[in-house]
DNA sequence: AACTATTTATAAGA
DNA sequence: TTCTTATAAATAGTT
């Protein structure tokens, strides 16, 4: 009831919980007159300001009352209706943290896009500030993780070229001691020579294989970019 | 709030006292919670409905407020301040009938064509009603009384006719003695009938005296009837 | 301590 | 009782 929405919260600012206090503690006065006289009830409040000023309003005497409301309470006690009892105590504490939930999720709609309609000007103000701050850090974020998912594969591919070299170098050098050992082979056994087919030497088959060896390791590094598009989608 | 204005006064109808009832202490209980978080404030509420059942908040223990409220009640009657205390116990009803005066007074202004706006069609209608029913009755109060001071009136000028005509005869009764006596005199004395002057004689005389009381007889109804409407204006 | 734009409470009706 | 709705009342922020 008034210019905003009130968070049920402890006012922090002293002045500002003192004038609320004054304007609400009469109409809680008010509005239990009120109930006491429509109803025909028997009311009995007592306030302590924060700074512990006494106020009051009952409808009758105040220690009746307080009589009976303990005579009330002693005979639920007796009927084994203790559970209520042990409750009250807490209660408060629940209504607090029930308050508090209540108004994170009215936030949290607002922050899906529901339930626009009831804010005023100014809060719609606040959260598309709020919104594009966020949206800000999110794309900052989101950058960020792309440049360094971006240096990872640079990374990657480069120690990838690095083990392709030396893969490369490898089979190479592997190669060449093969066909070291196969030129001996042929070397020794020159007169079974005439059993291989049409021409063909080793020197061709090798720079076949050699090709071949290349092309593969062209397709591994494709796949590696792939995979990485896949991947993205988790983030992006 | 809500459809009409609260007369505060004690629901007649059951149902609705205990509809009443029920939302009104519901939104009490909240207003006492609000109250002690956002102010920062110890607050303990008794309610009893009118069939007895007990409703209760607290902020923190009831019993420690209660405690505290005699203790500061004690500090006050030492430190004599006791008025307020004495003054509280009739709090209620003063302020009970204070509702109901300031409830009075807006009736009143109603009446007086005032604060007319605020009112309801039915709430017009209804006035309009009762206008027009003492509007009439104060009509026919007034012929009543018209009617009642022209029948006063008629009497009274019969009453004074008669007494004119009593004193009219009387009058004539009295002059016809005088005459005789007179003209006993006359008769006796007839020598000295000479000293009377210019041919006067009592019979010319008595028909001028007798024009004379007829003409303030009817001056004395005209003066009535006069007094008659002054004094109509205090009550038309 | 007033004012007023708004929110909240609730009376009446379903 | 609970929901809805029209309206009265309370009050948050402002002057």
């Amino acid at each position: 009831m008034g210019r905003g929405r009130v968070v049920l919260e402890r006012i922090e600012n002293k002045i500002n919980r003192q004038v609320t206090f004054s304007k609400r503690r009469s109409g809680l006065l008010k509005k239990a007159f009120e109930l006491s006289v429509l109803c025909d009830a028997e009311v009995a409040l007592i306030v302590f300001s924060s700074r512990g000023k006494l106020f009051q309003y009952s409808s009758t005497d105040i220690n009746k009352i307080v009589e009976r409301y303990r005579q009330c309470r002693y005979s639920k006690l007796q009927t084994g209706d203790s559970s209520e009892l042990e409750s009250q105590s807490s209660y408060h504490e629940f209504l607090k943290l029930r308050a508090k939930y209540e108004s994170l999720e009215r936030t949290q709609r607002h922050f899906q896009g529901e339930e626009l309609e009831p804010l005023s000007f100014k809060e719609l103000q606040s959260l598309e500030k709020q919104l594009d701050i966020t949206l800000a850090l999110t794309r900052q974020q989101q950058t960020k993780k792309l440049m360094a998912r971006a240096d990872e594969l640079r990374e990657k591919v480069r120690k990838m070229e690095d083990l392709n070299k030396q893969l490369e170098s490898k089979e190479k050098d592997e190669f060449s001691s093969l066909i070291l050992e196969n030129n001996n082979f042929f070397q020794l056994h020159a007169t079974q020579a005439d059993q291989f087919e049409s021409g063909t030497t080793l020197n061709t088959w090798f720079q076949q294989q050699d090709v071949g060896s290349k092309e593969r390791a062209v397709d591994t590094r494709k796949e590696g970019n792939h995979s990485t598009h896949t991947k993205s989608n988790g983030w992006l």
